[in-house]
DNA sequence: TCAAAAGTGTTAAGTTTACACCCATGA
DNA sequence: TCATGGGTGTAAACTTAACACTTTTGA
């Protein structure tokens, strides 16, 4: 199809992506942040981001970006939402693209990550944002507490073999409650696709504790996951 | 705070929103939909849109959108996500956002709809619809299901006073499966917002059927509701 | 008088919550 | 030997689901 006239009567905008990255470390949730060492607003802290180019999709700018800052690739994110208020950037009109981000923060490019000034940051202790950055964390989290009860994408946020208690640690985390432990491993003993190996971590107790792993065939088989 | 180069050197582009708009209309969800006598696209089916302009935020522009449309103001309209494939629009490339609207459809503006040459459609039985307009819907569809289950959004599809024969059929429609009248009723009386009137309908059978109304400042102050 | 929709409670099944002690180990 | 985190079962409370008949009235 040729291009028409009447798409040029319309104005064209920015498009940028922004994510919000969540780790997990020691007990708590965090986010890994820019104190931005690059305009515009130099010296504050923001979620990382980036314009989307002709040749990406909008989700694939999501990936790039979160790329470049990782060093990550085939890493769960799910779009939040889009910021379009016409004064959010204060530069020039942007309207921009969240994403959230689950990675294990055991994984990242730690090079990369110091080359954007960027760092973890306890969720429940957060500086304050540029633009509307403070929202889209917000609607992030509250999203993928949403998501994290019916899905098990809480996984992606832990090394490939976990504890219980781990794994407890990290719900408790995301929904910001503690958990009965007895009732949590009848929960688990009921999801198949949380399988026992045979290895043992003794890095957190002197007896040990037992590692887990999510078998996903058996989860895409089952597909019972309550948590 | 002065415009910068930096945003220069990133492409711009055409931003449009698409429109879910759900009616509820005997006992079975409607979509409305255009059947395009306009290009791109003239003849086929397709959701109503529209190109974002410079003065107004993203949110404005599915408002001003609908309205356009329906003729209707302070609808209820969320967002449902991007759509930003490259490919999506076949004429130009068009980032898209997509919101769903809830109305009654005893309201709407039939000149302007007629104008538009729109219809509409039961949601179970739509036609082809243009570019990913149908994955679109999809996700409205789902979003809405989803958010009706905990929040009474459902109310915006009815009129004022309703039967507890037509707000049942109307979660039935919403969810697509059928459900208990007497447990169905027992929930309704639990949730004080849920009025009884002294006005009774007799539309809908010869002994007539007591209508009831939503009221917000009840439902404000419970918070509770579970159908 | 009868067809058609409105209205009304109870019980069983299932789910969720609360709760406390023993185990294994390294320091 | 003891401090530390790992691991385990049961009963009560609550929630959800299943189920059928009577009422009213206009045609």
């Amino acid at each position: 199809m040729p291009k028409r006239n009447f798409y040029r009567e319309n104005p064209r905008f920015y498009v940028a992506v922004d994510c919000i990255i969540f780790g997990f470390h020691k007990g708590t949730l965090n986010l890994l942040l820019l104190k931005r060492n690059f305009e515009p607003s130099k010296g504050k802290w923001s979620l990382m981001g980036g314009f989307v180019q002709k040749d990406e999709s909008v989700d694939n700018a999501a990936k790039r970006v979160l790329k470049e800052l990782t060093g990550l690739d085939n890493v769960y994110m799910e779009q939040v939402g889009v910021f379009g208020e016409i004064e959010r950037d204060p530069g020039e009109r942007v309207i921009s693209i969240a994403y959230y981000a689950l990675i294990n923060v055991d994984d990242y490019d730690r090079e990369l990550v110091d080359r954007y000034n960027a760092s973890w940051t306890d969720i429940n202790n957060l500086p304050k944002l540029i633009f509307d950055h403070m929202e889209m964390v917000d609607k992030a989290r509250s999203r993928m507490k949403q998501k994290a009860s019916y899905k098990p994408i809480g996984f992606n946020l832990l090394p490939k073999l976990f504890t219980l208690t781990q794994l407890q640690t990290l719900y408790e985390a995301i929904y910001g409650e503690s958990m009965d432990k007895r009732n949590f491993r009848k929960r688990v003993a009921e999801m198949e696709f949380i399988e026992m190996t045979d290895e043992i971590d003794k890095t957190g107790s002197k007896r040990g504790a037992r590692l887990y792993r999510m078998n996903n065939d058996i989860y895409r088989k089952t597909r019972k996951f309550k948590i």
